[in-house]
DNA sequence: TACAGAAATATTGTTGAACAATATTGACAT
DNA sequence: ATGTCAATATTGTTCAACAATATTTCTGTA
């Protein structure tokens, strides 16, 4: 677990590491990211992580502002709505002509049972990783690697969004049952009704989404 | 239309002429890149010309092997497959759950009336270019700026697909009608009946991309 | 001749310093 | 307080260097 991608070049392993620091929190959203600071802090060149700074960029977890630097994405009503017409498309989709006999289905089962133990003990934070977990998996169901890929870019655009919600341990909690609906109905071979179901879900995420970011805005 | 995008970063103008060496063809599948070479041949340092290399990698257009270089992909059945799988998703999600009144759809409707009188007069790459309006407009219907710059990349690697053919001229030819019985569904309100028809020419358009590509390395 | 191994060469991976261009800050005058 | 202009800091880009890794060339031996 403690693979740190030694084979791959530096920038790609500085951009994970920082990738971290963006979905964790570490770094808030509107902070700029000096060069002098970063490439002092990870001990690499000034070239190597402007490198880095690149391809977080083309992620959309930083914004780049011509000759004044590169900042941490500030996410927007536009942004989430974006993000979640994109997993609308994604998810609805991939449920839609789901098989039945998917292998993903069973991780989308052990995820499910997973996050309802950890609910019952209070556990948040694993309940969002099962949730997490869930997720993927049904991407997982479309067999496609760039639209996996895709969505691994997306979703780290949207735990960036997670950082403005002052209490992220309720987020998840609510949807558990819903996603043991939605993978009893694919258990039962009707993806579509599964896909219906996500449907409601996403959309019902997105909301609580953007009420999280109007109460942080009128914060600010 | 000469916009070489001044304000962007060297390597962003950089990575766009690279790609479009790759997408025309001029780059061959495999061939390697020298850092040397095409610093040198685009007057640019090799830092910025590296910069430029990690984005078009990260697009799919050319792989990184370490320590040896990069080099343009070279499409598989496997890639194709995978980017078939993408297409169905997309455009027949965004087909599906289109507005009839959704300006995109007088975009279809203009590059198929400009498709067929190119057809007529032989104009194989103005059918190819108005195909490709008429499918880009298809995502635009999603009204998502994600979803278009996902379907804009793996657009770009299908063109390298193209690249194989032989005689790419009576490629899009055959799909100008479906084309325009697809628009007529949406100008119909139909657009359940159009994504159907939209799958059947995917899969149809997959088979033909994967029946080249075995022509291909039969030769090779 | 064929071939294994070693030396020589070229290429990538990464760094550090340099300098121009642009932005930010601060001092000063009104 | 406000606007102007110099001083300073930051980014944008290049260049030269060197270690690490690949590739090629050379060489001696079976």
């Amino acid at each position: 677990m403690t693979d740190d991608g030694d084979g791959l070049p530096l920038a790609d392993r500085l951009a994970r590491r920082i990738r971290t620091l963006l979905i964790s929190g570490e770094l808030a959203p509107g902070q700029r990211l000096s060069e002098a600071a970063f490439s002092e802090r990870f001990d690499v060149s000034r070239n190597s992580l402007r490198e880095a700074f690149r391809l977080l960029t083309k992620d959309g977890l930083l914004r780049h502002e011509a000759n004044r630097g590169v900042f941490v994405a500030v996410p927007t009503m536009a942004s989430i709505i974006d993000i979640y017409r994109v997993r609308r498309m994604l998810e609805c989709g991939a449920l839609r002509q789901a098989w039945q006999q998917h292998p993903a289905i069973k991780v989308m089962r052990d995820a499910v049972n997973r996050a309802q133990r950890q609910r019952e003990q209070g556990d948040w934070i694993g309940v969002g990783s099962a949730n997490m977990t869930f997720h993927t998996a049904i991407i997982d169901l479309s067999d496609s690697v760039r639209l996996n890929e895709f969505y691994e870019r997306v979703s780290a655009e949207l735990r960036l969004c997670f950082g403005l919600l002052n209490d992220p341990e309720h987020l998840h909690s609510p949807f558990v049952d819903m996603n043991g609906a939605i993978v009893a109905l694919l258990e039962q071979d009707k993806p579509h009704e599964a896909a219906a179901q996500m449907e409601t879900y996403l959309n019902l995420a997105e909301r609580t989404m953007l009420k999280a970011l109007e109460r942080a805005s009128d914060q600010a």
